[in-house]
Formats: structure tokens, sequence, C-alpha cells
RNA sequence: GGCGCGGUAGCUCAGCUGGUUAGAGCGCUCGACUCAUAAUCGAGAGGUCGGGAGUUCAAGUCUCCCCCACGCCA
């Protein structure tokens, strides 16, 4: 039995996330979570809110609510979605757990006992209206190169020029519009990620099986220009992880937090902590210390290609450099952007359809379903209601529903509800076994691999063998000349449902739960021996004829949809 | 402007270290079947693999140039 470690990319406090963020990250998570705990493996599968930062600041102002309160319902309202789409992490954490503040302490003070952290005297803005720094994208002014009035301190968005907030004409605050603004010395500590570049570099170099996508955009931060730069790790700011090097104190630091970036993957182990503290399991350390029994764990991270950075190089600095044996990641699986009908999906405009609103208009299946079929794998992909409605019609409804309905039905009326008495499977039922045991290793091979779109149409080959063999054993005529023949064609196929739910578990865990129960079995095995698995239905065994387990998406929905959708969220 | 990832059938995508008539699903056409969610199964049509040049006995697959789309960065 192995023992798999799992985290997903933390979602940002800052409301509710799209599909596309979704489908980069914490659905596939999911898909391999589950997965490796159906053949057995230990499993702890881990995310959580990342919930620092000025944008969470700015949103909970907005919502006229105090920082720590609406961190703490967006967490609940997260969970609940992620519930609901049945992502079953062990623990679903919040980066800003006492957990979280410990480690995130403790860690700088590693990295300061081995002289990695420097102190930096930095000019920041001050707006004293809003009694805080501002950092550089929330300051607004006049473009000196183009003249546009609502240009941001980091970059003019009308001539792309890329600015510094003193460069700004007019600056005022984009938080309350004040332009009671000055330039304040402010002292900060770096990360020297540059002293680390070598190292990094090595350990990227030693996977050669991680992703291009993932080692191109590692190896291009490493030696871009002067390479790996030092970078900030705190912020003035209140609300955050205070500034101390473990326990104590760090003079001269008082009142200032670590930068969310610094802190937020530090959750990931964190959030171990906050599973046990949550009384779900007993020892963290064994998943996270190389030097206390981590040593056999693998570790996979999912995340979307912008996430790429921060856990090839930042969170690799931050451990390696505090040269304590925590777990690296051992593999990085990182997906494109999913775009929506032709365009991107867009939190900021809320364009495109968010976790909240999929799971009103369908079961979570559904959803899991398409996305993991046509997730972003090797490049960018496309969402589009037509897309959607023709790839759950087909598949789900057309393919594997009716499949169970047809065998399920056509059995009650023959035999009644309940396996039917037959003899042993001949030549033509073992030829499905042996292809089918065939196909399940395929299955398996792509899921191990995390080869998610080709897992999925590895399983919907898997559904196809069921209507073909049937097309080709054709119980109904059989039915007529020989019954008893008939009973064993339709015992096998009643196999094959159990098979199904088994097998489509990871990707459709309700429908598999569904079926099971119709089929009147508890334990959900996952099929280590296909002859044994597919005769594990006697005769007599009771079964319900199952309700649609899939209802087809009607064209006046898809229309529907597609106008609300469109535009705006409201 | 630099860099990155792509540009393969109407659509969405596979094609590893170059090697038989370029693949899948959907869509389309025709046929079979009638147990089933007007479902299923089979057959077929459909591509000069973005353009050009080169290396090679052989290139979608390597090299160079160009074009297009997207993304990242300065």
């Amino acid at each position: 039995m192995a023992r798999h470690l799992i985290t997903s990319a933390i979602p940002y406090i800052n409301g509710i996330k799209h599909l596309g963020n979704l489908v980069g990250s914490q659905l596939p998570a999911d898909l391999y979570a589950r997965y490796q705990r159906a053949r057995g493996h230990e499993v702890l599968f881990l995310c959580a809110t990342d919930e620092h930062g000025t944008p969470a600041e700015l949103a909970a102002a907005k919502a006229g609510k105090p920082i720590a309160d609406y961190c703490a319902e967006m967490h609940e309202v997260q969970a609940k979605i992620a519930e609901g789409f049945r992502l079953s992490f062990d623990h679903f954490g919040r980066s800003s757990s006492t957990e979280n503040h410990e480690l995130t302490q403790h860690f700088a003070g590693a990295l300061e006992r081995q002289g990695l952290i420097r102190e930096v005297l930095e000019k920041q803005v001050y707006s004293n209206a809003d009694g805080r720094f501002l950092p550089d994208r929330y300051i607004e002014g006049t473009c000196p190169n183009c003249g546009y009035d609502k240009a941001r301190g980091d970059q003019c968005e009308n001539c792309t020029k890329q600015l510094d907030p003193t460069d700004l004409l007019n600056p005022r605050s984009a938080i309350s519009g004040s332009k009671d603004l000055e330039v304040r010395e402010t002292k900060h500590l770096y990360l020297r990620q540059s002293a680390l570049r070598s190292d990094l570099d090595k350990w990227i170099d030693s996977k050669s099986d991680w992703p291009v996508l993932t080692t191109s955009i590692a190896k291009k931060w490493l030696h871009d220009g002067d390479g790996l730069q030092d970078r900030g790790i705190t912020r003035d700011l209140d609300w955050g992880i205070p500034v101390k090097k473990g326990d104590a104190d760090w003079p001269g630091m008082e009142g200032k937090v670590f930068y969310v970036w610094f802190d937020a993957p530090i959750e990931y182990i964190a959030c171990a902590k906050e599973w046990v503290a949550a009384g779900k399991g007993g020892d963290w350390e064994r998943w996270w210390r190389i030097d206390k029994g981590a040593d056999d764990v693998r570790y996979t991270q999912f995340m979307g290609k912008d996430n790429v950075p921060f856990h090839t190089l930042s969170f690799p600095a931050t451990i390696l450099g505090s040269a304590e044996p925590w777990k690296l990641v051992d593999h990085l699986k990182s997906f494109n952007y999913l775009n929506y009908d032709g365009g991107q999906f867009s939190t900021s405009q809320g364009r495109g359809v968010f976790m909240d609103q999929a799971l009103e208009i369908l079961p979570a299946d559904y959803w899991r379903w398409w996305l993991l079929s046509n997730c972003p794998e090797s490049s960018d992909s496309e969402f589009t209601w037509e897309l959607f409605q023709q790839g759950v019609n087909k598949d789900l409804a057309d393919v594997l529903g009716n499949f169970v309905s047809r065998v399920t039905k056509f059995c009650r009326s023959k035999f009644g509800e309940a396996v039917p008495e037959s003899g042993p499977y001949e030549p033509e039922d073992h030829a499905l076994i042996n292809e089918l045991a065939v196909k399940v290793a395929d299955y398996e091979r792509y899921l191990d691999t995390m080869e998610v779109r080709k897992s999925a149409q590895e399983l919907r080959a898997i559904w196809v063998a069921g209507n073909e063999y049937l097309q080709r054993v054709a119980p109904w005529s059989t039915f007529k000349e020989d019954p008893g023949k008939a009973a064993v064609q339709i015992r096998l196929a009643l196999n094959l449902i159990v098979l199904y739910a088994a097998l489509s578990a990871p990707f459709i865990p309700d429908a598999s739960a569904q079926i099971m129960r119709d089929m009147q079995l508890d334990a959900l095995e996952w099929p280590t021996d296909l002859n044994d698995f597919l005769d594990q239905l006697k005769a007599g065994h009771a079964f319900d004829v199952p309700d649609v387990l899939f209802s087809k998406i009607s064209d006046e929905d898809r229309a529907n949809w597609q106008q609300r959708f469109a535009g705006g969220r409201s």
C-alpha cells in the first residue's frame, strides 16, 4: 500500500470560484484522490482557503464586515460548495489558522538562521486618509506616457506601459480616492531566493517526468535576465500573520505581517496539523517530515499554470532554505485555462459559470464528468453550452445511463427484479471479460499517471463495450429460443452495471452510489480480478430498477443558460 | 518588444524517442436492431497535419524562416 499526499492549489477567499478554477486544480486532484483511495492506498487530500492580503481586506470592507468575520463566512460558503461538488478533502483548512501562524513564523525563523533573510528599506506610498500603505495597483493617477487618467501604480492599462507609483501624475488612493498620499520609508524582509538558485535548478533538473508546461515556466524564472530574484516576504498590513522568528519577536518588524504568497503554501503543511486538531487524524508529521515517517510518501500537487512559479520555486525555496527535513513535492500536475464561449472566464466581470450557480442548475456529476473529460490538460480548452450539452447527453445519458436502464428493465420484464437463475458464462461472455480486462488496465494506467482526458476516454470506452456486447449477443432475441442463455447474458450485464459503478466512482461519485443502492450492494470495491468481480451478483440477488440516472439537457435549457450566463453575474 | 504554449477532419482533441493506407469522440449520411432515457450497434463520407525551405532512404513528428491565435513578462 502506497501513501499519497495530495494537495490542490488553495482558492482565494475573496468570492466564489468559477468552473475554470475548479477544473484547474480541485477537481482533478479529487479524481486522483478518490482513485488512489479506491485502489486501497492511504491518502491525505488537503485543500484550504487562502485568506490573507489586500484583496480580502477590501472585499471585507465592501461587505461592511470585519475581515476575520468575512473570511470565516466565506470559508464556510466555499466549504459548502466544495461539498456540493463532492470534493473529498480530508480537511479543508484556512491559511489564517493558528497552525499556519505558528508554522509560517517557524519557517521565517529557520530561514533567518540559515542567513537567507535580509532586511530592505523600501519606499512605499502611504495614504493618510486610508491609514495604510497602498499596494502599487491600488494607486491610481494619470499616466505620464499617454495621459490616461485611470492608470494604476504598477501599469497603465491603456498604453500597457509599466509604471512606478511615483511616476503617476495626480496620484490618488484607489480605495478611498484620497489624494493625501506620501512616500514613506518602511523596512521589509526579503527571502534570498537568488542564493537558492542552483539548489532549485538541480532539483528541477531531477524532475524529468514533469510536464513541459511546468518545467519550462520554472526554468524561465530561474534563468531569465538576472535569474531568480529575492522577494519581499512582509507587508505593512493589519490582516495577516504577524512577523516573528518562531516564537520570538522580530525587532524592527513590529506591526507588520507576512506577505500572502509566503504564508499561503505553508498552509499545505499547516492544514495537516489542522486535520489532526479537528480530530480527523493522529499524526501529521508522518506525512510531512521525512525524518518522521514521510520518506515513503508520494506528494502530488495540482494547480493552474498561473500558480506554477510559486510551487516550483517560492515554496521549495522556503522548504530547501529551512534546511529542515520537510517533504518536497514529487509530482506537480498543472493545468491550462478553460475558456468560456470564446473568451475567458472572468471573476471580476462575472462572466461564465460560477460554482454555486453550476450546482443550482445541475447535479455535481454532470459537471464533474464534462469538466474532467474536457479538462485543459495540454492546452487551453473551451467550454461552450453546445459542447457541454452534447457531452453530458451522449456520454452520461445515452451511453452509461441508458445501459443501466435497458439492462435492468429488460431483466425486470423477462425475469423479475432479481438476478435470474443461470449457468456459467460462455465463450462470447469471456471474450467481453477479456476485452474489459485490457481496457481496465489502460484506465488504471491513465489514472496513475494523471492523464485525465485519456482516462475519461477509456472509461467511456468501457461503458460502450457493454452496449456493444448487448448488441452482439442480443438477449431479447436469445430469450425467444433459449431463455436460459438470455439469463446468463443478462446476469453478466447486471454485473457490468456494478463494474461501472466501481470504475466510475472517481468521476461521478453520486451516480455510482445511486447504482450501488439500486443494485443492493454496500461495499464499492475496486475490481482487481474481473472474472471474480463480474461473477459477484449471484442468482436471486434482488435489485431495483433505478430512476433515470442522468436526464438529458434539452435545447431549451441550453439556450436559457447560454443567455443567463453570457453577461455579468447579477 | 522578449519569451512560452499551440495552429492536425465541420467541432473538441490524440498522435512517444521520425518509418506500413494520419486517429478518437461528437456532428453528418446510410444501414441493422427494437431490451432501453426517439436510446444502442455497424458502415461510410470528410484532412495536401498553418505556409515555405532544408536534413533524411523516410517528416504531422527534426532544423531554419514566415504567418496566425492565445498567454506570460519587461
